[in-house]
DNA sequence: TTTTTATTCGAACATATGTACTAATATATA
DNA sequence: TATATATTAGTACATATGTTCGAATAAAAA
């Protein structure tokens, strides 16, 4: 799909970026890959749109974007879960987070975890749980779910004699069993808290 | 040193950068700070240069690079810590991590935990702790030692009747008194746990 | 007040830069 | 072989963009 020459000039472009904090214009991709004509370069960044590894910007400077398979994201902060719909809604982003080393396929949030109830699996009050929607959850992971379409949790889930739990890591609480009532989010994939 | 107009300018920029992957033209700038005039903006970006916050390009487009004191660094995960001198040497460096919003003032690195004596803390064996070297070990903090010149450990520095000890987050362990052969590395910062 | 400094504007300029068009050549495919 | 596709080049164009100059205004300092 995408030729040696066209995996060149994409290189040539993320070095460039790296080294200058800018793209290169279409005449200083010439030079770097030995091209002698700018509509041969505008050629292969045709290409390498189309195979979705370039963003341009119409009759913008310099306004090529690379999409980097592993990138800085930055990743909302959800405050409370309100919603199954309107999980992601603007006025429930609190913040945000860098999260690096992100492939686009994940679709990332990040948590504040309010109370204590993974508390044995050293999962902390104000510790902020990076969840992957586009992860399934399977037994014996954490993952976030939503409960009543109004409450979120972070919970182990397990298979207990053939029915599904809900499983805190605090011997103070009990399991839930998993029913209509019950929405999963996404796997638990990170842990991060700041001292 | 700075006016508000140009920090204005700058958090623009910034702004702009975040959401499109390349910096705002002048005109641009003059849009989305309200001013009329490209030599105007030409003139704070000046001033913005002089200040050592902001770098440009001469005659490049969208050229423009912000000098942000918050960038995004790759820190060494260190293995074993050997002995204080050779502490960061190559041989013990196991791989990078990624780790945003860090001032360049701050020395870190990683450590990759073994061993559960912080367990009740919820540090876990194989998190990885970010420690900086130059943030002092205050009483209560967690913080990163190196015992014997040979050992290193993770441990709360607490102050108990009037002497100073490394204490653990487990009941198991026994809190250890600090003297000669007990040397800070650095406060430990932040926790990443991946699952 | 006068003088200096900071800020803004408008207009014009030079060119850096993306784009379009045509043609030639190479490479693959039928 | 003939036909289609991929790649490269050259030229020209339109304009997006950084830059310069002069002047007006506002704010601060003397």
């Amino acid at each position: 799909m995408v030729s040696e020459k066209q995996k060149n000039i994409l290189n040539f472009i993320n070095i460039f970026i790296e080294k200058n904090g800018f793209a290169p214009s279409v005449r200083e991709i010439c030079q770097g890959v030995s091209l002698k004509s700018t509509s041969t370069v505008q050629y292969h960044l045709e290409k390498l749109i189309q195979s979705g590894l370039l963003q341009k910007n119409y009759k913008k400077s310099r306004a090529l974007t690379v999409n980097n398979q592993l990138s800085n994201k930055k990743i909302p902060i959800l405050g409370e879960i309100a919603a199954g719909s309107l999980l992601m809604a603007e006025e429930n982003v609190i913040g945000t987070v860098n999260y690096p080393n992100t492939d686009e396929k994940s679709d990332l949030f990040a948590l504040s975890v309010s109370g204590d109830s993974m508390i044995d699996e050293g999962i902390h009050e104000k510790d902020l749980v990076i969840i992957n929607k586009n992860e399934p959850i399977k037994n014996g992971d954490i993952g976030a779910f939503l409960i009543n379409n109004s409450e979120g949790t972070i919970k182990f889930l397990k298979n207990i004699q053939g029915k599904q739990y809900l499983v805190p890591a605090n011997k103070n609480y009990d399991k839930i069993p998993v029913n209509e009532n019950i929405q999963p989010i996404g796997k638990v994939v990170s842990l991060i808290r700041d001292m």
